[in-house]
DNA sequence: CATCAATTTAGGAGCGCTCCCAATTTCAAA
DNA sequence: TTTGAAATTGGGAGCGCTCCTAAATTGATG
């Protein structure tokens, strides 16, 4: 049975159910006041036909495309295999289909490519509204949306936060919580890694990481805190970097960063979790798995993504979202690297 | 300085440059035949107001939207974040940027979306094209996409080849190579955990197992042959399973499952690589950090997301693909899991 | 059975572009 | 200068829909 779809329009299925063009439009539509009659006949007729409205023409008149851009900016597009992107990519496409809309994606990959982007994204009959993926400073693109007055919804806090509607983990809290849960179980020389500069999920959780010690009364040692970039690489070369101060705790701003510094902390004849905890932030798949099993920090990723979406569509319908920032908590889930189960402390 | 992004339309700048409608058509889709002199007068009157064409109209007019979809199917969706998926997205994206092309990705989730996802897809008027992963069989949505005559290329081999361009690894002569590389390390009851019933791949995965041990000369032994479904969780099941019939090689059809069926092995005693050997199949990120780093078959496949967008294009501009399959090739990257190293006889 | 309001249906205008063809301009050769 | 081909430019038609308004139909009411 293959149905061919030849180019049938609106007017062709009105001829064949003896109807006018604006009443099969109503039916497609689900308009009110078109009677059950005629209705029925039209949906006849389109269901015979494998008829279906053309995309380019129901823009144009109406103004509305039922597509929206999830945009991802140049500092973040080569990431994007990281399974923090392609899981919230998962939450705005589920998001999109339940919505009945369509889903386009820009992995702006470079500077080139922000200029051949930009134009598609901003300008009318493509789109009616973005997401974007940000919380890097320099990225033009980004800025240059936010300036132009598509809707679009941030996801991350952004750098500027000037009337932008955005949707943020908890960086601070979820790093605050983290650490306190390394300085419960005893520890009191904690030291942290941090992602890459310049990025606002590192300056959020590393603050959270000195409101945990300020809370407990612990110094904040500048030795103990560690530059990285979210690799694991970083974490190997930052871990080697705090191994002489004797940390007896690692707060790693990443998982990866954390596998760094575990191997790192090995390779200088340290035992994890015994001689020193690690706690990291994502619950990428391998934590579980990891010998010893990972304490990290879970998101709800793919929530987020739908959260996005909706919020896009009440900006898109309504005008404007509800609340000008939305901030999502996290999980700690604790499992061996910190040393709780091994002290018996685990919940 | 904001650009207002106004409703500008082509007779707008045409009035505002002196000149026609077509004419600044011409200038904007770069057209011949368009005297030096107008061509920058226009242009500039362009850059001034920041003027974009409509995407809607356009694509009305010349019947061409300059979009392509990237669908996967509802089999395969809910696997998005697993690392080959965003790769593979990546590498369409880019290639999509580099021709100027648009790209709508189509997560199907359930079979709800599926009926409202193909309209979408096939219907005329948003997409010139589409890509879609394929592979198992069970596939309603792919199947109608390919009966429907929409331009469209087919990553991973489809069940039913008939007249369809498809891209795919090649999976009998890399699990060949993988199965005969472990021969070579003078194991001989080697046995192999399969992936999913009912997928190409682990079809083409087993005959490739299948074909090195022909050549070897090795007996076929269905009890070293166990079933499992690309997850982790099933390959430590499978190896369960294994163990009584004492292998001394195990090839995995995904890196996940040579994971669980490593734990399995050690678990019940057995040293690795000492005592057992593996080889994986993926190359995910932790392969290479898994402890014994894990011998494993890498597929190019950010290459095979561009080359599908090269060929997609190619049909959709030239009316067919200049062939009809591309089967691209693997490499096998020999680490610590097979023995190889141990053994001294890294390549 | 007439009247009028409410419901349903039809058709025109217009969304902003492309494409075609005709009109205009340019310029070389006679 | 005249002529005519080539290059450039302009404007109409039309892509397939939505939305608005007006016409036709329905049905309740006096």
């Amino acid at each position: 049975m293959t149905i061919d779809i030849q180019n049938l329009t609106l007017e062709d299925i009105a001829e064949k159910a003896g109807v006018s063009r604006s009443t099969v439009s109503r039916v497609v539509n689900e308009h009110p006041n078109v009677s059950e009659k005629v209705r029925t006949r039209v949906l006849q007729v389109i269901a015979e036909t494998g008829f279906h409205p053309n995309a380019a023409a129901r823009t144009l008149a109406s103004q509305r495309s039922s597509m929206i851009g999830f945009i991802l900016g140049r500092t973040v597009s080569s990431f994007f295999p990281d399974p923090y992107f392609p899981q919230l990519t998962q939450g705005i496409a589920q998001a999109c289909n339940q919505n009945r809309y369509t889903l386009s994606l820009f992995l702006v990959g470079s500077r080139e490519d922000e200029a051949m982007i930009f134009p598609n994204v901003s300008r009318k009959g493509l789109l009616d509204g973005v997401i974007v993926q940000s919380g890097h400073d320099d990225d033009e693109l980004i800025n240059k949306l936010i300036t132009s007055n598509i809707p679009i919804v941030v996801v991350g806090r952004p750098f500027e936060v000037e009337n932008v509607t955005f949707l943020d983990v908890d960086n601070v809290e979820a790093s605050r919580q983290a650490v306190a849960h390394l300085i419960g179980l005893g520890n009191t020389r904690i030291a942290t890694i941090e992602g890459s500069a310049n990025t606002t999920v590192s300056i959020d959780r590393r603050r959270g990481y000195e409101k945990a010690l300020a809370e407990a009364g612990l110094p904040l040692d500048e030795k103990l805190i560690a530059a990285g970039d979210f690799s694991e690489e970083s974490g190997y070369r930052a871990m080697e970097a705090l191994l002489p101060h004797k940390p007896d705790a690692v707060f790693a701003a990443s998982d990866a960063m954390a596998f760094g510094a575990i191997r790192a902390a090995r390779h200088a004849g340290l035992r994890v979790p015994e001689d020193i905890g690690f706690v990291g932030f994502d619950d990428l798949p391998s934590a579980r798995r990891f010998e010893p099993a990972l304490t990290t920090v879970r998101q709800p990723v793919s929530e987020m993504g739908s959260k996005a979406v909706d919020t896009l569509l009440q900006i898109i319908h309504e005008g404007a979202a509800s609340q000008a920032a939305t901030i999502v908590p996290t999980e700690l889930v604790v499992r061996n690297s910190c040393g709780a189960k091994a002290k018996g402390l685990a919940q």
